[in-house]
DNA sequence: GCTTTGTTCCTTTTT
DNA sequence: GGAACAAAGC
C-alpha cells in the first residue's frame, strides 16, 4: 500500500500525504496532478477515512470516472462510495434530495442551454420587445453572469448599475425579464446549468440544518482545476468545509480559461486570504513534455503579467523543434495536416490515438475531417454540435422529460405538435393564454382540456394527454427508463415516422434514436447504476461534458477538439491549427472581453498538451461564412522565443504538400473540391468509423478526369476553358475580369445561362 | 394548419 | 455554408 508513495517526488510526496488543514496544490502543466490527487485520496483512504466522507470535484465526469477506477485498483472496491463528478452533477444530486426546501419536487427538469434561449425568446416576444436588440444569447450571458456572482433577480433590479448598464447597452428591460426568466423556471420546476450552483448556495445559505448535515458529511473536499471555478463554485467548497477546514485545491493560474463563464482567476489568487494558515504545495516538474516544448511555452506564458511566480521544467530530452507550417488556404491546412499524421504513423510508428488537431473554434473542424476522410484516417471530434443535441434525439427527451416533469414548459412546447396532430401556434398561445388566467398549470387545462376548449383540437389534445399519462402510469409502475423510452418512440409514431423516411437523412436519424435507446438500454443494464429511473437517465443525459462522450469503443483515432476540450489531456503529437490572429487570439474575445492574457493561457494549455511533437499551422486565406478572408500569422507565434521554433513550408521534408499527394500503394482520387462525401451527420457510434474505401466514395464523373481548383490556379483559368461548379453545374469560362485574389470570371453556364462569379475557389473546379 | 421558398444573421470557448 | 425564421401559397 505504501510503494506508490515511493514513486512521488518530494513536493508530491508533500501533497499526497497532507492530510488535514487546508491546501493548494499549484500544478504546472504535466507534472502528476491527476496521480497526486489519486493517490491522496487512496492515501486519505488508507488513514482510515470512510469513502461516503470524501467529495472530490472533478472538470468532467469521465475524469471523475478513471479516477475512481484508479483509486480502485490501489485501494478496493469502497472506491464506489466516494462522493465525486462534478460541480454541477455533484449539487445537482442534492439538490434532487433538498430541493423540495427550496419549492423545488425531486424530478426537476435541467435546461439546458437551448431551452434557456428558447424561453428567454418566449419573454422577448410576450413583452414586446423586438428580438433584434434583445438577443437571447446576450441576454442569457448577462443572467449567467450575474447569478455565477451570485446575484439573484432581485438584486439585480435594484442595483442601479446593472439597470444603468443595461439602458446603456439600448436594453433596459434585462432587469424584468431577468425576474420573469426566474420566475418561469421555477413554475416549470426546472433549473438552468447555473441554478444548479445557484440554489445550492440559496439551500446552504437558509437552511443550516442542511448545510450542517453536508459540512459532517464531507470531511475532505477537493477541488481540481481550481483556477475555473466562479464563485458560486467557490463559495459552496468554502461553506462545505468551514467546520473541518480539510479543503484541498489542484489548480494552474496558468491554464485559467474560462473566465467567459465567469471563472474567477481571483480565487486562486486569494486563496491565501481565506485560509491564512493555508500550506502550498508547488509541483513544477513537467514530467510529459520535452524540454524544447515545455521551454517554449514557458517563454509564451511569461508575457502574462497576472500569475503565480513558479518555474516549470523538464528533465526529459531536448526532442524536437516546433514545427510553423504555413498553408495556403484552410483546406491546404487540413491536406497539409492529415498528410504529416500519415506520413508521422508510417516514420515513427505511432497509433492515430497518438495524435491531436486542436483549434481555437468548432467550425475549424469541417477541413480536416475532410482532408482525413480522404486518406482512410479515422478520427473522433468532440464537441461541436453533440448527439444529444439532435432534432430527433431532442425530441424523444423532450417526451421523456414531459413524462417526468409536466410542468416542464419548454419539453410541453416541442411536443405538443409532435408528431403533426393538428395543434398549431394558435391553440397553442391559447393554452397558455387560458393558463395564465386561470392561474393554473398548463397540465391542468391540457388534462381538462374539453372545460375549456371543444373542436378539433381538444380531441387531439385529448389524444396527447392520455399518451403522457399511459407513460406516466409506467414511471409509477417503476418500469425501468429503456422501456419507457421504446413505449415512447413506438407509440408516437416518431420511430416510424424516421423508419418510412428513406432519405439519406432520414436513415441517419433513425440510426441516431436507435442509438439513443442503445444507451438508454446501456444506463439501464449497468450494474453500477443504481437508481434506473427515467429521472435518473435524464439527469445523466443533461450534465453531460463534451469529454463524456465515448463514441463507439474504438480508441485508435486522431482526435479532433477545441483547446478547451483539451484541458487536462495529453498526446504524443499535437497540432495547433489556424494560428492566425483574430482567430487565435480571437477577435470576439479581444472586442468583448479585451483579455489577452487569457488567450494566451490558452495558446499555452494547447502547447502543453504535447508530449514530443508540436506543430503549429495557418492559413493565408480562409473561408468565413461563404466568405474569402487573408489571414496574418498570429502574434502568439511570435511571442515564443525564437530559438524553439523551425519555420517551414511543408512538414516532413517539403514532399508532402497539397500537390504531392500519392503515397506508396495509395492512389487517391481527386474528388470536387467541398462536396461532402457524407451528406447526413454521422451517428454518434460512427463516429466516421467505418469510412468506405475511396472507391466507394462518391467521386467526380469516372471520364472526365479532374483536378483540384487551388486558389493558386486562379492565374490558369482563362477563357474558353471548361469549368464544374458546385451549384450551377457544367459551364465554358468566356472572359477573366481580373487576375489575383479579386478575380472574377464570367462563365456561360450548361443549365443555368451566363453569371459573373467572384471567384470562390471551393465552388468552382476546372474540367479539363 | 401545413409546406415550400426566401431571407437573415451568424460563431468564441462550455457546464 | 447553413440554421432559424418569415412570408407566401395551398
Amino acid at each position: 500500500m505504501s510503494d506508490y508513495l515511493s514513486s512521488l517526488n518530494p513536493p508530491q510526496y508533500e501533497a499526497v500525504t497532507h492530510e488535514n488543514g487546508p491546501l493548494m496544490i499549484i500544478a504546472g502543466a504535466g507534472s502528476g496532478k491527476t496521480r497526486v490527487l489519486t493517490y491522496r485520496i487512496a492515501h486519505l483512504m488508507g488513514q482510515g477515512v470512510d469513502p461516503f466522507n470524501i467529495l472530490s470535484l472533478t472538470f468532467t465526469n469521465k475524469a471523475a470516472e478513471e479516477m475512481r477506477h484508479r483509486i480502485e485498483k490501489i485501494i478496493g472496491s469502497e472506491a464506489k462510495n466516494l462522493w465525486m463528478g462534478t460541480f454541477h452533477s455533484v449539487f445537482a444530486k442534492i439538490l434532487r434530495i433538498e430541493g423540495h426546501r427550496l419549492g423545488y419536487t425531486s424530478n426537476f427538469t435541467i435546461y439546458d442551454t437551448d431551452d434557456s434561449k428558447s424561453l428567454i425568446k418566449t419573454i422577448v416576444k410576450e413583452f414586446g420587445l423586438d428580438d433584434k436588440t434583445y438577443k437571447p444569447n446576450f441576454i442569457l450571458n448577462r443572467i449567467s453572469g450575474a447569478k455565477n456572482n451570485l446575484i439573484s433577480w432581485q438584486a439585480y433590479n435594484e442595483n442601479p448599475i446593472f439597470l444603468a448598464e443595461d439602458t446603456g447597452a439600448q436594453m433596459p428591460e434585462i432587469g424584468r425579464i431577468f425576474k420573469t426568466y426566474s420566475m418561469r423556471c421555477f413554475s416549470a420546476n426546472a433549473m438552468d446549468f447555473d441554478d444548479l450552483l445557484f440554489n445550492t448556495n440559496v439551500l446552504f445559505r437558509d437552511h443550516l440544518d442542511v448545510l450542517n448535515k453536508y459540512q459532517h458529511k464531507f470531511k475532505h473536499v477537493m477541488v481540481d482545476e481550481f483556477q475555473d471555478t466562479n464563485i458560486s463554485q467557490y463559495l459552496i467548497t468554502k461553506k462545505l468545509s468551514a467546520v473541518n477546514q480539510n479543503i484541498c485545491v489542484v489548480g494552474d493560474d496558468a491554464q485559467s480559461i474560462y473566465a467567459f463563464r465567469g471563472a474567477n482567476i481571483q480565487n486562486i489568487l486569494n486563496f491565501r486570504k481565506d485560509y491564512p494558515d493555508l500550506n502550498v504545495v508547488k509541483l513544477e516538474q513537467n514530467y510529459r513534455s520535452t524540454k524544447n516544448i515545455v521551454n517554449a511555452a514557458n517563454s509564451l506564458i511569461a508575457k502574462n503579467k497576472n500569475q503565480l511566480e513558479k518555474k516549470v521544467f523538464s528533465d526529459n530530452e531536448e526532442g524536437e523543434k516546433i514545427e510553423v507550417v504555413k498553408a495556403h488556404s484552410d483546406n491546404e491546412e487540413g491536406r497539409i495536416v492529415a498528410n504529416a499524421i500519415f506520413e508521422s504513423k508510417v516514420r515513427d510508428g505511432l497509433k492515430n490515438q497518438d495524435f491531436a488537431i486542436l483549434y481555437r473554434t468548432n467550425a475549424q473542424s469541417r477541413a480536416f475531417e475532410e482532408a482525413l476522410r480522404k486518406i482512410n484516417i479515422k478520427y473522433r471530434i468532440i464537441g461541436g454540435l453533440s448527439f444529444y443535441q439532435r432534432k430527433e434525439i431532442k425530441d424523444i427527451l423532450g417526451y421523456l422529460r414531459f413524462t417526468v416533469n409536466q410542468q416542464d414548459e419548454e419539453a410541453f412546447k416541442r411536443i405538443i405538435n409532435l408528431p403533426k396532430r393538428g395543434i398549431g401556434d394558435t391553440t397553442v398561445a391559447k393554452i397558455i393564454v387560458t393558463a395564465s388566467e386561470h392561474q393554473k398549470p398548463i397540465w391542468e387545462i391540457v388534462s381538462n382540456i374539453k372545460m375549456y376548449f371543444d373542436g378539433k383540437a381538444a380531441n387531439s389534445i385529448e389524444n396527447f394527454v392520455n399518451l403522457i399519462k399511459s407513460y406516466k402510469i409506467m414511471m409509477e409502475e417503476e418500469k425501468d427508463a429503456h422501456t419507457i423510452a421504446m413505449q415512447v418512440a413506438k407509440s408516437t409514431g416518431l420511430m416510424h415516422e424516421l423508419y418510412i423516411d428513406k432519405t439519406v437523412e432520414g436513415k441517419a436519424r433513425y440510426d441516431n434514436l436507435e442509438e439513443l435507446l442503445n444507451s438508454i438500454k446501456q444506463f439501464t443494464d449497468n450494474p453500477e447504476v443504481e437508481d434506473k429511473s427515467l429521472g435518473a437517465f435524464l439527469q445523466s443525459v443533461s450534465l453531460l461534458t463534451t469529454a463524456d462522450d465515448e463514441g463507439d469503443g474504438d480508441p485508435d483515432k486522431v482526435t479532433l477538439m477545441t483547446i478547451h476540450g483539451a484541458k487536462g489531456l495529453e498526446f504524443k503529437n499535437v497540432f495547433v491549427v489556424g494560428m492566425e490572429e483574430n482567430l487565435f487570439p480571437s477577435q470576439m474575445m479581444l472586442k468583448n472581453r479585451d483579455d489577452l492574457e487569457e488567450e494566451r493561457r490558452l495558446f499555452y494549455v494547447a502547447i502543453t498538451r504535447a508530449e514530443k511533437r508540436l506543430t503549429l499551422t495557418y492559413a493565408e486565406q480562409r473561408y468565413n461564412w461563404g466568405k474569402l478572408n487573408f489571414c496574418e500569422k498570429s502574434r502568439f507565434i511570435e511571442e515564443i522565443d525564437p530559438s524553439y521554433l523551425k519555420e517551414m513550408e511543408k512538414p516532413g521534408g517539403g514532399n508532402f504538400g497539397a500537390d504531392s499527394f500519392d503515397f506508396q500503394g495509395f492512389q487517391r482520387r481527386v474528388m470536387p473540391a467541398s462536396k461532402p462525401v457524407q451528406t447526413s451527420p454521422p451517428t454518434r457510434s460512427q463516429t466516421i468509423a467505418n469510412l468506405k474505401p475511396v472507391s466507394q466514395v462518391k467521386t467526380a464523373p469516372q471520364h472526365v478526369p479532374t483536378v483540384d481548383f487551388q486558389p493558386s490556379d486562379t492565374k490558369n483559368l482563362k477563357a474558353g476553358d471548361k469549368v464544374e461548379h458546385q451549384k450551377f453545374g457544367f459551364g465554358t469560362v468566356k472572359k477573366m475580369d481580373n487576375l489575383g485574389p479579386t478575380a472574377k470570371a464570367v462563365i456561360e453556364f450548361e443549365n443555368e445561362g451566363e453569371k459573373t462569379l467572384l471567384l470562390s475557389f471551393a465552388k468552382l473546379r476546372i474540367v479539363e
